[in-house]
DNA sequence: AAGTCTGAGACGACCGGTCATATTTGACCT
DNA sequence: AGGTCAAATATGACCGGTCGTCTCAGACTT
């Protein structure tokens, strides 16, 4: 196997299993056996569980970006845009019994105190999602969709974090009331 | 040291040391070193590591249910009560530097998957927990001070999801700005 | 003496990471 | 094209720990 694919795939596999099953509870060996690499050959390619959790974090916040581009470039209405985005989020949800929540409020719980490098990205990646959804938020106050009484950004964080509270509750609870109630809350009171 | 002091202590510093550094990332040595007991009296008093944690979990509930009795029993305006209620709750991030979160919140994003018993105790606290806030939300509607457009059980069930997620984004951003926005959302534009 | 409780240390498994050895690579030579 | 060999890379056994749990000799109680 060539070098960049054993790579690519210790970090796609590490994904995988650190999302499903959190960071402390997932071994270096877990995640090497379920890439079907030596466990030797991980530390060729990352320097640490750490330095592999930083890129995880990194990696799923690319793909979150992509997710977001119907958001941020289709053509609809931002309030539609916006409801039909976190719809779409919330469809993951129930594809794996609600099992896994977002990796990055997961790890957000799990690791600001142990991780101080962890933390750093996690932040990162929260802040550029925030101020993506601000945007969708600021245009349809621009269209007077929603009001200004608050700005597009408190509205966007808020939100960011009630969603990745709700996902939270659907995992605890093994169902789709609190992805719901988000949307039902969001879209019928606050984007008013 | 009495055997009942003995349990009472590896619960009450179980709690704390779960708490602080989360449920896989605390041993049982860790707790039992904490309470300044020998690690092979822990199987004395709890069966199992898991066996703790629901109890923690139900401990750290209870609490909460005792923290909010003026919320639940006060004299004011049940709005009134419910932004004091929880501007107590924000105070408890910048008290440890934001790392600790809820330990609710905590354990609902590290265990589901691992716990099916802790599952059920944290579902059991949440849900007592969101219908001690749709009590006072829906005082606040029959008072007229928040409308009735959307059920007291969807937004309470709400604003505790996203009272979590802020928590967890104070985790992250090691500052108040997420709290602070949860209050200025939900009493300036939902709870209205 | 008999019954009950305690806890030090053992148990087997797992942890992140290391490193001597094995294998592969690619430059060079014929 | 085939062979050589130093350098680069991969590998898996090993390291020194930690993990949750259990055991049974000894302590304690009646």
């Amino acid at each position: 196997m060539a070098r960049t694919d054993v790579r690519e795939r210790l970090l796609t596999v590490g994904l995988e299993a650190l999302h499903k099953r959190g960071f402390n509870a997932t071994g270096v060996q877990d995640i090497t056996d379920a890439a079907k690499v030596p466990k030797g050959s991980f530390y060729n390619h990352f320097e640490s569980k750490d330095a592999l959790g930083v890129e995880v974090v990194q990696h799923y916040a690319a793909k979150g970006a992509e997710r977001r581009l119907p958001l941020m470039e289709g053509s609809g209405p931002p309030l539609a845009r916006l409801r039909a985005y976190f719809k779409s989020l919330n469809q993951l949800g129930p594809a794996t019994g609600f099992s896994r929540g977002c990796l990055l409020g997961n790890f957000g719980t799990e690791l600001p105190g142990q991780s101080p490098a962890i933390r750093a990205v996690l932040e990162a990646a929260f802040d550029d999602w925030a101020k993506a959804i601000a945007q969708v938020i600021r245009e349809a106050q621009k269209a007077g969709d929603v009001s200004k009484d608050l700005s597009a950004e408190t509205l966007a964080n808020f939100l960011l974090n009630a969603w990745e509270g709700a996902v939270m509750r659907s995992k605890v609870e093994k169902d789709a009331a609190a992805l719901d109630a988000f949307l039902s809350v969001t879209f019928n009171k606050i984007l008013t």
